[in-house]
DNA sequence: GACGAACGTTAGTGAAGACTGACGATGATG
DNA sequence: CATCATCGTCAGTCTTCACTAACGTTCGTC
């Protein structure tokens, strides 16, 4: 059915668990064919109806956003927020096993949110601002462009209301 | 073991979905046990170690997370954020079927980052603002706790190059 | 060297989640 | 009224993901 096609949502089948990769995050398939969809800003192509489209987030981002869709991870970011832990004090906190807690620091750490140091036996993990970056400008983004579309309703029920006045004046 | 529980991590199992909830986002187990645990700002105990805790999170932010973990979804928010647009305009924009970018916009709306409005047989969807505070919110408290870890590392380190100094001279 | 502490990795299990095909609901048109 | 357009819901399938138990690695101590 021929249909518009604004951007390419490839799907190429979901796949394994990748080897080597953490429990948890398996690269998504990407939805738009990432390498076909170069992001906002540098366009190769006319944007979708609407300016943006499918790729339009960086890989680190999407993983930090999919790392924080799990409550306990956002717990853990949260506790080491303000100092570094040890990953047994980290596990303390929780009711889950340390062996979770563990694959949840991998987790994030991979996402690019956690820092982590060795002291002896120990390691001390410590949240990483920059890891938050992209994410805070992707909602700035959408923020300000879904303020935008608001704004554009608002006039056009001005328009028409006025233009309503105008008609029956 | 008796483990120091700082906060209750109570898993009651996962659950089958929930009747009556869309696909996608059954509502996850309170990790914290979350009428157990009050949000910051609002704590009637002291704080775990680090200062913040499960069940840190309000329903409406964690929902609004999982949301957009989905690359689709955040595309479907991206295309939308602009301008509002008709369910069918939104669906030919991906590969996937009518009926997977339906569930999308479901879950989306649910998720408080939607507005649906009908208009004849069309129903246009356009991004919720207010939707995205409770993000921004969480992700300022993290990039501003943060950074202060950042800085406690930096000055104890600065103290423990003083100190040797101190030690040596 | 052995042993213990701190912690990560592997493999398996069961639930959640994203998808499709088929079907249902609502509004507009002739 | 029937028919079409627009779009959502239901049920089933398959993949992903969070968990646990068992095992492995590194470092410190004796």
């Amino acid at each position: 059915m021929g249909r518009p096609v604004a951007f390419v949502d490839q799907h190429p089948g979901r796949g394994r668990r990748e080897p080597g990769r953490a429990v948890g995050l398996s690269r998504p398939p990407a939805p738009g064919g990432s390498s076909q969809l170069p992001a906002p800003g540098g366009s190769s192509r006319p944007p979708a109806p609407g300016g943006a489209w499918d790729g339009g987030t960086d890989p680190a981002t999407d993983e930090a956003l999919r790392a924080l869709a799990e409550p306990r991870r956002r717990a853990i970011l949260r506790l080491v927020a303000h100092q570094e832990l040890p990953a047994g004090q980290i596990a303390a906190a929780f009711e889950v096993t340390r062996t979770a807690v563990s694959q949840h620091l991998t987790v994030l750490k991979n996402a690019g949110l956690l820092t982590e140091r060795r002291d002896g036996t120990r390691r001390l993990y410590r949240a990483r601002p920059e890891g938050l970056a992209g994410l805070r400008q992707l909602l700035d983004h959408l923020w300000a462009a879904s303020l935008d579309a608001a704004r554009q309703l608002v006039e056009a029920e001005r328009g028409i209301v006025d233009d309503e006045r105008e008609a029956a004046g």
